[in-house]
DNA sequence: CCGTATCCGTACAGATACTG
DNA sequence: CAGTATCTGTACGGATACGG
């Protein structure tokens, strides 16, 4: 079963984007592109994955730990995606207790970068949102009260 | 059913971040703040949609349209979700044949000029990626032929 | 220590039909 | 024109147990 992919994370990615024809808004091109980087990077676990792996090698247990809350599963999973996009090394040592160590390549090195954009927008404008989340709830179901937290 | 959430686009946003304590790298705060960007962004359709009504007000079907590939299901939960998030902003116009217009806000636009740092990043690494799959796929699966189109 | 396999719940997404 | 409701499939993600 090296490819059967019936769950976890991966396998297609961003086939959808071959649908692009010219025949629309050039802005939406860009959607495309970047909806390639959400298909690989969207997932639950792999930004944290990688921040963590961009400060120096890290070990497969180490991860478990720094990352918190992620499964032994997802971990690999998201490992395994992770290093297939050529976005992490993976470094396998012949020791006696087994030791992998794994480590952000130069193009991951580079989408953190361009991460801290998104993190600046998200800093900038997360009290925003969370007032136009509530403002809207409270418009929108007023006979429904929202995270009721009793 | 104003609230009840059990299918669709939305509902819990990001409350994993709250898991975060200081004890751990402060990389990982990073991480959780570009998940907030991406819970709220990351579905299929939102980027497709966001830049489309940037360009200008967009009505329903013309978005409809613009996306191709969207079902009406999507398209309203998507734009529910985004109004929500204070990201459009939805005009109804009380005339005889339904009229609403959507209109990205600034918080939108100036997320959209975030976006193309990621979209530069994926134009300039795409190749690599690409080719680091097929390299993956070759050394891992090498008994099994992954995307077979035979 | 470093994974892999199986089971299972849930969130996301498409198709379709109906309404104001 | 602009939605909403229901059914259904699938992909994601967690828990757990087991193997090298």
């Amino acid at each position: 079963m090296s490819q059967g992919n019936s769950d976890g994370t991966g396998g297609r990615a961003s086939e959808a984007c071959g649908a692009v024809d010219g025949s629309f808004a050039p802005g939406q091109a860009t959607a495309c592109t970047v909806r390639e980087v959400l298909d690989r990077v969207g997932g639950k676990w792999s930004i944290g994955i990688l921040v963590a792996a961009s400060q120096g090698p890290v070990r497969f247990t180490e991860l478990e730990r720094r990352v918190e809350g992620i499964s032994r599963r997802m971990l690999t999973l998201t490992l395994r995606n992770l290093e297939r996009d050529g976005l992490l090394n993976r470094k396998v040592h012949p020791t006696v207790p087994p030791k992998v160590e794994y480590t952000a390549t130069p193009i991951a090195l580079e989408l953190h970068e361009s991460l801290v954009a998104l993190t600046h927008w998200a800093e900038r404008h997360r009290s925003a949102i969370a007032a136009a989340r509530t403002a809207y709830d409270r418009a929108h179901g007023g006979d429904l009260p929202p995270v009721p937290q009793g």
